[in-house]
RNA sequence: GGAAGUUUAGCUCAGCUGGGAGAGCAUCUGCCUUACAAGCAGAGGGUCAUAGGUUCGAGCCCUAUAACUUCCACCA
């Protein structure tokens, strides 16, 4: 073993031989399974810190059932992105000057299968260097033959049973990418910008109708105004002609309950082809629908001179030319919300178009309820309520992309105008047996085949061993932020298909945000590369770093430093694991129930079964942050402060009893620890294990601690510790450096037998140079320490000021009564004594008596 | 507009079903003690956001307020 921890010696040869051993792989057999399918990132991206600490909370949760002798899958995967992706490849081509077009549709898709091969196996090697513990050889991706059968299967299906469709309707389109976008995808973000006051003059001449929006540029499309049928102000004019500015067109007003009384002018422009609500009005009295703005976001023909305009930009000039006509009354500031595009933040336009459609109210009425019923569940609780609030308001789901990545849309028609749907591509109509078939041209939306991910990966549609045994997966860990796109997905897809839920816990992950709490982003330069941490901290401390102090579901700030402590931790357990090693190199192992333990070794012990009881039970809770403190106070605070320590007098003793008993604890104790540690801490845990006597193969699959299988282990060591702890603390009062060191001397109690037995501990722990045992004060001037009906003196000679020590003895009484007064009016009121829990009163009693009985001792030893 | 979360030591946060306020970092003091100076020992530091309420007892439960954060939403 190195001298000094250096993870880079050995995380990438631990992780070769778990590989080699195929530790990783799962097979199905008759033990219970644990199995989890991994949130697929985008396959030609990078890992950033999100996917860190995603993964590493999974790879905890699998290497802890694994060992716990679970059958534990762990499935990892790509998603093809395909709306990024293909905005990637066409900037490529745009610098070649070139259009997607112009090198066609399967040219295409083989410059996209390029760019998978060629990025593909970046982010997953990153992962590797986490150190998680995915079965590789199941390394789905969305575009693979088998998820294609899956999605066409399921596509066939749905469209069969009438869920699909296609329909009109007026939807989110990025002229960015140059596709739609679903909801989901359609961000709102605030703007200011202005409300423009336009007038549109009645026909007959006879005065105007005042019109506020925040759009003249969609003024082309309007083929009406609308007001309320009960405001009196338009009352009498409903149904008359109005003139269009600019266009010179007339257009009708009419009535309708959507425009509100009082709000604005009272009027609004009716624009079908722009607006959703406004295609709905237009759809109720029958308008046309007039669309102004084409694919790349320009105004078009039906704009008149302004054609080739951007829509944005032609704000201004329609302003100014409503101006010259006289048309625009006023100009304000205003503030309102707009979509902008998930991926590339421009601003969306609601656009009219054909688009396909799955129905979405009856499908997710079995997925509110899986919820409502506790067949899922989600961690932490309160995040049900994003997902219940979604789908409780759901609207359908916009599926086709105007893209060409992706799964194609599996419809045909014949030159009969048979439609059809199939799961293979088919060579002639199914109902006129013609041959010239014409495919849909739009891909789906990611998130379609996203939603199958947890049965598509374990074989779907084949009724597979892996699906039968596997399905539903147990856990499965994301981030809040995808809830919506995701979670709920592959809720209703799950009972839909499969006709079960596809998990039953969800386990929520925070963001990772900077550590002044921002959140992380390329263009503001404030992100942390999770493998910059792995070369420069080690992969065990940056898991570490981002499970310690994390609560699930909440945000976590997170910087460098916070890698640099938990090597620095690590760093710790190394150099305990040195001191563990080093001295059990002769040592025989022998069942704790069999040997004489003394108190320090049941404290330990006592100290480890509580540990291990709530890492187990913490874990069960998914509250990894939890674990990972306790694990590290136990081991600072618990093992290596005390017992440690302790543990020197033992072993370095010719009492070969004694050294066996501690060497027996202290192996016992470290084993169980480094297997405790094993899923945060998973590299320098295995490390340490190969070096440690009588290990098995490989941590990874020993079994996980539930409880220390040692019998009676209540003890009294904490009064001990106490002692030891008040002597370094009146040492420190006399400004007695810790080299100096000086004799102790113990009047002792001939029934304290503990303090009897751990007189060399305590000389040894507290800067003794000596222990003596004595039977009477002694006549020099010493510092006096109670301990139960004992007494330690701390000879100090001419540094004792009694000034000082009759501070302190005052302090000490007051304490005691204070202390007294707390318990005596606690337990004379009859509201406690009532009511509270049985033991509680009983531990009060017991410990006013025992004050009482301290304070009596004091005042009668020091003649108070 | 609707909903959720956060508010505890200078900083980052723990605190499970209510029963005497915790850790790490930072600060100060002393120490190179044969696992560890990336360390050890000791110390200081908090009206648990504010105001009420329930209770024998509230950091925790209820109500209101404030500040910050986030998600959802078609209001011109």
């Amino acid at each position: 073993m190195d001298k000094n921890y250096t993870p880079e010696l050995f995380e990438n040869e631990i992780y070769k031989k778990w590989l080699e051993k195929n530790y990783f792989t799962a097979v199905p057999d008759g033990r219970e399974h644990f199995s989890v399918v991994m949130p697929p990132p985008n396959v030609t991206g990078k890992a950033h810190v999100g996917h860190a600490l995603n993964n590493t909370i999974q790879d905890i949760l699998v290497r802890a059932k694994r060992m716990k002798g679970f059958n534990t899958l762990w499935i990892p995967g790509t998603d093809h992105a395909a709306i990024a992706t293909e905005e990637v490849l066409s900037r490529k081509l745009r610098h070649d000057g070139l259009k997607k077009e112009d090198v066609g549709r399967e040219k295409f898709l083989e410059m996209g299968w390029q760019w998978y091969k060629e990025y593909g196996n970046i982010i997953t090697n990153q992962l590797q260097k986490i150190g998680i513990s995915c079965d590789w050889s199941r390394l789905a991706f969305t575009m693979d033959e088998n998820l294609n059968k899956a999605v066409r299967h399921v596509f066939c299906q749905y469209f069969n049973e009438g869920l699909i469709y296609k329909g009109k309707r007026v939807v989110n389109y990025c002229p960015n990418c140059k596709t739609t976008i679903s909801d989901n995808e359609n961000v709102h973000i605030d703007q200011n910008t202005y409300l423009w006051y336009i007038k549109y003059p009645f026909a007959d001449g006879d005065g105007f109708v005042t019109v506020a929006t925040t759009r003249p540029e969609t003024l082309f499309g309007d083929t009406a105004v609308a007001v309320n049928p009960n405001d009196p102000k338009y009352k009498d004019k409903i149904g008359k002609d109005l003139i269009l500015p600019l266009v010179n067109k007339k257009i009708k007003l009419i009535a309708d309950d959507y425009c509100e009384i009082g709000f604005g002018t009272g009027a609004v422009k009716i624009t079908p082809a722009h607006d959703p609500n406004d295609y709905e009005v237009g759809l109720r009295h029958n308008l046309d629908v007039i669309v102004c703005i084409d694919d790349d976001g320009l105004l078009n023909e039906n704009a008149g001179q302004f054609k080739g305009v951007d829509r944005i930009k032609a704000r201004p000039i329609i302003e100014k030319a409503l101006e010259e006509g006289g048309y625009l009354l006023k100009k304000e500031k205003y503030k309102n919300q707009v979509g902008t595009c998930d991926r590339c933040h421009n601003f969306t336009e609601p656009k009219i178009s054909t688009q396909w459609f799955v129905k979405m109210k009856e499908l997710v009425k079995p997925a509110i309820e899986a919820v409502k019923n506790g067949d899922i569940k989600f961690h932490p609780k309160r995040y049900e309520k994003t997902y219940l609030n979604w789908l409780e308001n759901i609207q359908d789901w916009c599926i086709s992309r105007q893209i060409w990545l992706g799964h194609r849309i599996p419809v045909f028609t014949c030159e009969n105008g048979h439609v059809f749907a199939s799961e293979t591509d088919p060579s002639e109509c199914p109902i006129c047996k013609n041959k010239h078939l014409e495919q849909e041209k739009d891909v789906l939306d990611t998130w379609f085949s996203s939603a199958l991910w947890p049965f598509s990966t374990l074989g779907y549609p084949e009724q597979t061993e892996d699906l039968k045994y596997y399905y539903p997966t147990s856990a499965l860990v994301t981030g809040y932020d995808i809830i919506t796109f995701w979670v709920s997905k592959m809720v209703f897809s799950g009972l839909k298909f499969m006709g079960k839920v596809p998990f039953k816990d969800v386990v929520i992950n925070g963001i990772v945000r900077d550590i002044k709490g921002v959140k992380m982003a390329k263009h503001l330069g404030n992100g942390i590369d999770p493998i910059d941490m792995i070369e420069k901290y080690g992969a065990d401390a940056l898991r570490l770093s981002l499970i310690n102090g994390m609560s699930m579901g909440t945000d976590l700030k997170y910087g460098e430093e916070k890698a640099k402590d938990a090597k620095i931790f690590i760093n710790k357990l190394y150099n305990a694991s040195k001191f563990v090693l080093s001295n059990l190199k002769d040592f025989k192992i022998v069942d704790l129930n069999k040997l004489d333990l003394q108190e320090k070794d049941k404290w330990i012990l006592q100290e480890l079964d509580k540990l291990i009881k709530s890492v187990n039970k913490n874990l069960d809770r998914y509250a990894l942050g939890v674990c990972a403190s306790n694990l590290m106070e136990f081991t600072v605070a618990k093992f290596c402060d005390w017992y440690i320590e302790l543990a020197k007098l033992d072993l370095y003793s010719e009492d070969s009893k004694r050294k066996n008993v501690t060497q027996n604890v202290l192996w016992y104790c470290f084993d169980c620890l480094l297997k405790l540690f094993h899923p945060f801490i998973p590299f320098v845990t295995e490390y340490i294990y190969q070096e440690l006597p009588y290990h098995e193969e490989s941590i990874m699959i020993s079994k996980f601690p539930v409880k220390v299988k040692v019998k009676n282990l209540e003890n009294n060591f904490e009064s001990i510790i106490s002692i030891i702890k008040e002597i370094r603390n009146s040492r420190a009062k006399y400004n007695l450096p810790d080299n100096k060191k000086t004799s102790i001397l113990f009047k002792i109690d001939e029934k304290d037998l503990i303090l009897k037995e751990n007189i060399n501990q305590i000389c040894k722990l507290a800067y003794g140079s000596e222990s003596i045992v004595v039977n009477e004060q002694p006549n020099e001037k010493c510092v006096k320490i109670m301990a139960g009906d004992s007494q330690i003196f701390i000879p100090l000679g001419q540094l004792v000021d009694s000034e000082k020590e009759k501070e302190k003895l005052e302090k000490e009484i007051e304490n005691l009564k204070f202390e007294i007064n707390r318990s005596e009016k606690m337990l004379s009121n009859q509201g406690f004594i009532a009511k509270a829990p049985k033991n509680l009163i009983e531990n009060e009693q017991t410990k006013l008596k025992k004050n009482k009985e301290m304070l009596e001792k004091i005042l009668k030893e020091n003649n108070v």
